[in-house]
DNA sequence: ACCTGAACACCGTTCAAGT
DNA sequence: ACCTGAACACCGTTCAAGT
């Protein structure tokens, strides 16, 4: 499907620069060892010279895009210095999604990463130090790092829209099940119909989109913001 | 490995009930159609006369553990009727947290379902319900629910700790690889160790104790609240 | 109606062999 | 050093056949 390779030499690079080519384009599961040396015009067994298994590649896969991100983030932090704490972290959190948004396979496959990828602990680094300048406690900068959960990385649990298996997303089937099931689940369907006459956000199944995102962040900046006032009248 | 079931005939409940065994066993790697079907002493193509394919089997598998948490939340309704919306929100998530805690392969097991468990709906339903007694505008109940992201189902997204791919948790080679590079990560090293002398959270690698998973709840129900009495006052 | 055996297509991976 | 072909073990699944 995809054109052949030029004949320059693989490397581990171009493998993994191909591997999420492949996923971005038909989903994570398309990515299979003979698909993807396929797509590179060579035999299969060409890849186990760059990388050690499957499982390799796909750590890889997840390594390439945090580096995305981490590039991404380094560029902010070049320009806004003087910035607050609360946009700082908003502009780094909202750029990861921007990123996130081209790879919708990246929450499920980081899932079944059993090792933490590297790339994240600079990061992660950086957001801790954001929080240590702007006064938080080590205590509080630690308990903050788990409240954001995914949102440094640009996505939130998506429990009710979960097209990031790899497939189309299928907003009207939601919104059939709803219908029939209107009787049994009155608050729900109350919900639904108040905010799809707003117009906004029509279906449970894609609301994860940019409001809910940042609805989210503000109440977690808020309430961190609160506790560490608190905290420094209290010393 | 697993005694041979006994002889009655097989079932679709029967069916997902060893699959679950697995899964909580071993992980959900080791759950294959082979496998599961020797568990209960029968050929594997026998399956498909109670589930049709193996999606379908994983899609059974996640809507047992929801059934689960449902009636649990069903058994603290029946009791706690005058209780406030924050401790009875609090109290099924909790309650939902035990459960997940025994089957720790349902967060990635869940990223990977392309429809939602309908099973879930019940549980969201009574959850809007909840909020909406409470005072909360359907819009506010909206953004509410997806703030909570996932923890009404007991766990939040752990970045940081992928162990639920299935396999032993390596906590000692994070620590390992945190001290080698130390000297690139001045922020995060300063706060494991400062966290680390208190004693009470020893890595990363662990930290969605009970404590971090209730500081998050409380720091969403605290903010939800503010949000909902300062709509109050402005209408 | 429920279960089985053999077979098929497709994986990841090993290994000996090519250049 | 890098790539290849054939083969192996293991999947999910189909199908015709058993009872």
């Amino acid at each position: 499907m995809t054109a052949k390779a030029s004949r320059q030499p693989l490397s581990r690079e171009r493998v993994l620069a191909a591997a999420v080519v492949v996923a971005d384009a038909e989903g994570i599961q398309a990515l299979t060892m003979r698909r993807l040396a396929g797509d590179l015009g060579v035999e299969a067994m060409s890849l186990y010279h760059h990388l050690p298994a499957k499982e390799a590649l796909l750590d890889g896969v997840v390594e390439t895009v945090i580096a995305e991100i981490d590039a991404a983030v380094g560029r902010l932090s070049a320009n806004g210095d003087g910035e607050d704490w609360r946009t700082r972290l908003r502009g780094q959190f909202l750029a990861a999604r921007q990123i996130m948004v081209r790879h919708p396979w990246m929450p499920a496959l980081l899932g079944t990463r059993r090792a933490i990828p590297v790339g994240l602990y600079a990061y992660y680094d950086g957001i801790v130090g954001t929080l240590l300048g702007a006064g938080f406690s080590h205590h509080l900068a630690h308990r903050a790092v788990h409240a954001f959960g995914s949102l440094p990385l640009g996505f939130a649990q998506e429990v009710f829209s979960p097209a990031a298996a790899g497939g189309s997303m299928e907003a009207d089937v939601a919104e059939a099940d709803l219908a029939a099931m209107a009787g049994a689940l009155p608050h729900l369907t109350a919900m639904v119909a108040m905010e799809m006459h707003d117009g906004s956000d029509p279906t449970l199944g894609w609301c994860d989109s940019q409001l809910e995102f940042e609805f989210t962040l503000d109440l977690l900046l808020d309430g961190l913001e609160r506790l560490r006032d608190q905290n420094q009248v209290k010393s």
